[in-house]
DNA sequence: CCAAAAGTGTTCTCGGTACACCCATGC
DNA sequence: GCATGGGTGTACCGAGAACACTTTTGG
């Protein structure tokens, strides 16, 4: 996919392009299989799991930057992205021996120094994704992918788990105050479904009608007069976001974008 | 205050002991005169005001990094300091007119390609200090101080008002969730005195009786066996922030600290 | 006794929660 | 007709909002 030649440019000359010290790491949250899932990639020499990210150009707006390096692991634009907290507590992103093991000891010397070994800030976002349209491109460090359940997270490299976990807080928080379901759901959906993910996202059992009952007066979602049909049921009817109403709220400062 | 020689160091190999290209900037807010106001230093050469920052040193873990700049500027420890955002859409945080002015030209060659000239990003927290305890010391870029009223602020060099609104906003956010009237007030306080700063920062009027039955009923104060005697008035009983309540509530996830 | 500020209760409304039965569908 | 999942209403409770008079104090 990247070229040698590419890859050791990137080492290089990296910082030329990007700004070293920080990068971007959105954890991207998917849905399906009734449950919550986020995107980790597996890097090459380490052999763990971690968070995508990507460096930031030079004269890049960093929103500019978070939606492209989303754009570039997964294929998605103009999906939910939202900063939320920025880490700096723990010292290094890239190591030595995961340079090592890609550029397969060629490039010995051109190691030595490389930007990609200081100490690296990580501005954190987190984005929802309807997880049926992402197409994961890996990138230099990577080669490997996999939809983890938020119940079966690994141990991740560089003290992600901090940053999942701040990831998972705030979306728990914001549930009722964003657009959440809208991106993680297709765009016709059941009752049973969004009250499902609702469900799985809160990790705690919502009563049907108290559920209904909120969504319709936070005005968050409409019914169709459509129904589906599922077999050996009764066919539910379908329901749509109403993005109007959330962004009126956000216009009146009801909703808080953080 | 500062010895030239140690500035044109500063200019010239700061970058050896900073991270380059991130900023970390605290929105202080104190309260006198019945008024919120927000702490701002003068910059020489622009001759505008901005945000007190500095620079997060190699090592340094980034809490820690604000709370010694916080305290380099203000001679405080252990106050409310909270993260809130990253900024990173305006480019520039230092600029040659500025650092020619406190050069007094001399050092022309050292200015060019300073590490202070290259695009920092803004990592943003908000503070709140008692406001007769702060003692400002400026740094190189400044010279002078003022606590501006956060109905008087001026526009800030850096696109820094915008984040002034959004530490304004989070503080908003978080009045009932974050003992911020502790770190405002005196340790001993009226419940007008409190109602008043409440009134301030909301910039709304606040029933009385509802006010204090929400202090009350959320645990936050506790009512004093003193009095304080305000001449010609009726004396008001002393209060005092029930800290404990504030961390088992922090424990408990009650209270989200973002 | 008067001016100025402190202190104090009740009512209404609305959002949150608890709770159980009937309906539609395909086999 | 039955198994499975979908859909619906009511009653209670607590938090928030509206609202006005009495008490204390020093001059």
């Amino acid at each position: 996919m990247h070229s040698q030649e590419e890859l050791l440019d990137f080492i290089k000359n990296g910082h030329k392009q990007y700004l070293p010290h920080v990068s971007i790491d959105p954890v991207i949250f998917g849905y399906s299989d009734q449950k919550l899932k986020i995107l980790l990639l597996k890097w090459k020499g380490l052999e763990g799991w971690g968070l995508p990210g990507g460096y930031i150009k030079r004269e890049e707006p960093i929103s500019q930057a978070a939606n492209r390096i989303l754009e570039e692991r997964t294929g998605l634009k103009n999906v939910f992205l939202q900063q939320f907290y920025t880490f700096g507590d723990s010292h290094y992103r890239t190591h030595e021996q995961s340079l090592k093991e890609i550029t397969q000891e060629q490039g010995e010397d051109i190691l030595k120094g490389s930007w990609l070994f200081e100490r690296t800030l990580s501005i954190s976002y987190f984005s929802l994704v309807d997880h049926s349209k992402v197409n994961v491109t890996t990138d230099f460090f990577t080669y490997d992918y996999h939809w983890f359940g938020i119940d079966e997270i690994p141990e991740l490299l560089f003290e992600q788990n901090e940053v999942v976990d701040k990831a998972l807080t705030t979306l728990r928080l914001q549930l009722y105050h964003q657009p959440i379901g809208s991106n993680l759901l297709p765009e016709k959906f059941t009752l049973p479904e969004i009250h499902s993910l609702y469900e799985t996202i809160l990790d705690k059992k919502l009563d049907q009608r108290n559920f209904l009952r909120k969504m319709m007066t936070l005005g968050i979602i409409k019914k169709l007069d459509e129904q589906r049909s599922i077999g050996a049921h009764r066919s539910p009817f379908l329901y749509q976001f109403e993005k109007e109403n959330y962004e009126e709220a956000l216009k009146q400062g009801i909703i808080h974008a953080n």
